[in-house]
RNA sequence: GCCCCUGUAGCUCAGUCGGUUAGAGCGGCGGCCUUUUAAGCCGCGCGUCGCGGGUUCGAAUCCCGCCGGGGGCACCA
């Protein structure tokens, strides 16, 4: 669909358009102009004369510019509805305000035309609709191109994600699910400011990759000669940055991971990651229900939101499991009786991959047994030290680290842990992984000396949270696909 | 990577036990209409039936391959 301006044969639409656009110009009208200033957003015009009672015309003068959306002639008259970025209003366009000319140049204007207006507004007499009745216009933009089916709106979802600019001109839903995408980052930033977190940008492209257990993409620095890694977590330097002395510090950006799509994964989307330090992952996981519940209150007024037929709360407390409890209640297992690989395996029934470890069948279980029936917001505490190389071992259990994962609408929306902060237990971790690598597991984490040797400067005793945004959103929007919330979401091409 | 489904006009879709010239609504074009609301009325179909090959007297329809999309599996803190 992407063809270029020159292809050999336009339909009969992109020809007409382009003929109109030809006896524009041969009109002496320039369809591109430079700028339609003094105008209004049209939710002001709409604002400043709601209630306005049927039949009503007034002396108030507005000058409003937007895209035409839909026309409705009547001969000697007819109705456009104008949007722009605030919203949608109707003009009433009438050959006795307008003049012949004017007039017949307005109703040839296309579907899709951008055009600036003035004129005094009305409300009609039946339906009672604010109008302007308008008596000047300009053509702004000549749209070259059909806007999408003014009642179906664009359906089709591969133009829907690919040409999203036409999902947004047909689609008042997508619309709405950037504007709350956008407010829900600018009142998550708001929180964290207003907390005391310093925001920071630490590099996208890295020597060594860190922080997640996930494959990274590799891409080549030419000047340097040398392959750099697109960050997978910013983990590894904002912890140097507590380090560092900065106590409170975040970063919202996007991280990468060379994984397949699914209705849940992107291969770039965008995360937060927060430290805390003097603070562990019980803080944590109250700041991170406090959090939630004041961006939805504040996006959306309140702490429920619909996801289908079902009604999540954020408002806190959430509810609180061990893993070892969750996986108990789904599956029947109880992991803390099979200690050893060959024994969990042998209780799940399945023949065990080489590659995988006991922590990766734990996780396993997880993902499959318990995490789609985590519908309501809950923390799932107390995670094997085998897969969370990052974060502290557990004050009281033996094997465990402290980490929870929070699941809303069956997903996970968020990771945090007591971050590790024993240089010695570090490297032993990293060892570890190490030995996951040599197993196969091509996700394990490789060795950052550099990282070691910042912890050995001493780093206190913290906590940190990683929040995907892109997930979040979806919960706030009652989405079940996370291309329905970004606005260009990777495809198979 | 595997399995299933799918691709028809600018948009939304119908048509597929193979059979005349491929249809509808919206949009567009021409005409009527000065308070409509998916405005209405009259007329006009604007098309590489995803692409390539095959079977057949005849293919949008059946077969094979390719490309795009969706769903599921796998993968994925």
């Amino acid at each position: 669909m992407s063809e270029p301006s020159d292809e050999p044969k336009l339909s009969d639409v992109l020809r007409d358009r382009r003929e109109k656009l030809g006896r524009i110009r041969e009109a002496g009208i320039e369809p591109f102009p430079h700028e339609f200033s003094q105008r209004e957003d049209i939710a002001e015009v709409r604002a400043a004369h709601e209630g306005l009672a049927p039949g009503i015309e007034t002396e108030s003068r507005h000058r409003v510019a937007g895209r035409i959306a839909a026309r409705r002639g009547h001969g000697k008259a007819c109705f456009l509805d104008l949007r722009d970025g605030s919203g949608q209003i109707q003009l009433h366009a009438r050959e006795d305000l307008l003049g012949a000319e004017a007039y017949e140049l307005l109703v040839d204007l296309d579907l899709g035309d951008i055009v600036g207006v003035e004129g005094t507004a009305m409300a009609t007499r039946r339906g009672g609709e604010l109008s302007l009745a308008i008596d000047r216009w300009r053509l702004l933009s000549k749209s070259l191109r059909p806007p999408p089916d003014k009642y179906h709106g664009l359906e089709d979802t591969e133009t829907r994600f690919r040409r999203r600019e036409l999902d947004l001109i047909a689609n008042e839903d997508s619309r709405r699910v950037f504007r709350i995408r956008a407010r829900t980052i600018s009142e998550v930033r708001r929180w964290l400011d207003e907390h005391g977190y310093i925001e920071v940008e630490t590099p996208v492209l890295q020597p060594l990759y860190g922080g997640a257990l996930a494959r990274p993409f590799v891409t080549h620095h030419n000047t340097l000669d040398r392959d750099l890694y697109l960050r997978v977590a910013t983990e590894l330097y904002l912890k140097r940055l507590v380090v560092g002395g900065i106590d409170r510090v975040y970063e919202l950006g996007k991280d990468f991971r060379n994984e397949g799509v699914s209705h849940k994964h992107n291969p770039e989307f965008t995360m937060l990651e927060w430290y805390e330090a003097y603070s562990d992952y019980e803080k944590t996981a109250h700041d991170l229900e406090l959090l939630v519940a004041e961006v939805a209150e504040r996006v959306l007024g309140t702490t429920v939101v619909k996801r289908g037929e079902v009604e999540i709360d954020f408002a806190p407390p959430w509810r609180r499991i061990t893993l070892r409890e969750a996986i108990l209640e789904r599956s029947g297992i109880d992991i803390a009786e099979h200690p050893s690989r060959e024994a969990l395996a042998r209780a799940i029934g399945g023949e065990p991959d080489p590659s995988e470890g006991w922590g990766k069948l734990v996780d396993g279980l997880l993902s499959r047994d318990v995490e789609p029936g985590l519908i309501q917001p809950t923390f799932v505490f107390d995670y094997p030290t085998e897969l969370s190389p990052f974060a502290k071992a557990h004050r009281s259990e033996e094997g465990l680290v402290e980490r929870w994962e929070a699941f809303a609408g069956g997903v996970e929306i968020a990771n945090s842990f007591s971050e590790l902060n024993d240089p010695d237990e570090q490297r032993r971790r990293f060892e570890q992984q190490a030995a996951e690598i040599a197993r196969g597991d091509d996700e394990a984490q490789p060795y950052d000396e550099v990282f070691v040797e910042a912890l050995e400067q001493g780093m206190p005793p913290t906590g940190g949270v990683g929040l995907g945004i892109d997930r979040l959103v979806m919960m706030l929007v009652g989405a079940a696909n996370i291309r329905e919330v970004l606005l260009f979401p990777a495809m198979r091409s």
